[in-house]
DNA sequence: ACGATAACTGAAATGGACGTTCCAGTTGAT
DNA sequence: ATCAACTGGAACGTCCATTTCAGTTATCGT
């Protein structure tokens, strides 16, 4: 239903769009870059407007941008459920998140103030996924049943945004990070 | 040799720089506001002509009021270490850590940008208490030895930042957060 | 007391950063 | 060849911290 009204788009505004989203995907790996329309425009380069007009404003263009970075790591979590068992899942999937945060340290960084619904609703799947995780491995006597699942899915992501936080980040950090928080999981 | 070279200050003047700074105080425990210099006039009863020239800008400023925050909790960091055992230390100032973290969210929030020298050399002095206290929990056997204390304090500290950046932080994951770590931490 | 004067105040002006919009010129599609 | 879609430099609006400056006030010598 959605294309039947839209009018057919531009080549070159289609081959622009795709330069913007890519150049703004690279700014969010790059640290300490201030992650403004004008520096993607450049980075992609074209102009600042034509940059804003492709997703219709600044806000659109990160949350695609967000969203591509963050699908295929929602996606492996999916992925790890149904491959391993949740114990191993777990354990895997919070070593690259830690990764995954520490290289796109800009997503925690600079877009607080910003609407993101795509991202957020990836966000969600995440945290559902890493739920799972949980209760499997509570059934399999991995983890311990005195605390709520979904207060552990909330430790364990705010603390791994916060060992990415530290730059740089140090192996030897996420390897503690990992150690003390799997040892205070157990039963 | 400071005091003599300057010239006297008038009364209205120190009058201001108080009720500038305790307006700062006050803002950085509201959350959700932006920590304009407007605002903190507004709050003072001021003109922000007059709250900027307090302190020769809003860093300074800010950096007095977050001070003026930081120091009694270093005190008691201190106090703790004198008072009781490490490990009792540790644990008593772990939870006021993220109760101090979870009261005055702005300073972690909106304060990134700025240069606080002050609160810098605070934050190494907490820095220094709690790794006074791992070191000595780790004497009595009560944590770990097969991770750096430094990372130890780097991870507790990130941590408990990151707790409380959860709104609103409940008593419930700060319990989760203590038992977690603690049991982590554990030989 | 009182007036002289330097310190101080704050509304308004300044300047810079940023996202967004305008519009004259350009380009892809038919 | 035509023309709507598209582009990007420039203009605009907003939000800040900071500076300016005309008016106010504390301070001090008399």
């Amino acid at each position: 239903m959605s294309t039947s009204t839209e009018p057919p788009r531009r080549a070159d505004a289609v081959r622009n769009r795709r330069l913007a989203l890519d150049a703004a995907t690279a700014l969010l790996t790059e640290p300490g870059v201030s992650l403004t329309v004008e520096a993607i425009a450049k980075k992609a380069g074209l102009g600042a407007a034509t940059v804003v007009r492709a997703f219709g404003g600044k806000d659109a263009l990160l949350d695609a941008a967000v969203s591509r970075l963050l699908e295929p790591v929602v996606q492996h979590a999916r992925d790890l459920l149904a491959e391993t068992t949740p114990t191993q899942a777990l354990r895997i999937f919070l070593r690259e998140l830690i990764a995954f945060q520490a290289a796109h340290y800009a997503i925690n960084d600079q877009l607080g103030g910003l609407d993101l619904p795509a991202t957020t609703a990836l966000r969600t799947d995440l945290v559902r996924a890493v739920e799972e995780m949980i209760d499997g491995a509570r059934r399999d006597g991995a983890v311990r049943t005195d605390i709520d699942p979904a207060i552990i899915t909330t430790l364990i992501g705010q603390t791994a945004l916060a060992v990415a936080r530290t730059q740089p980040p140090s192996q030897e950090l996420t390897d503690a990070y990992l150690t003390v928080l799997l040892d205070g999981l157990r039963p």
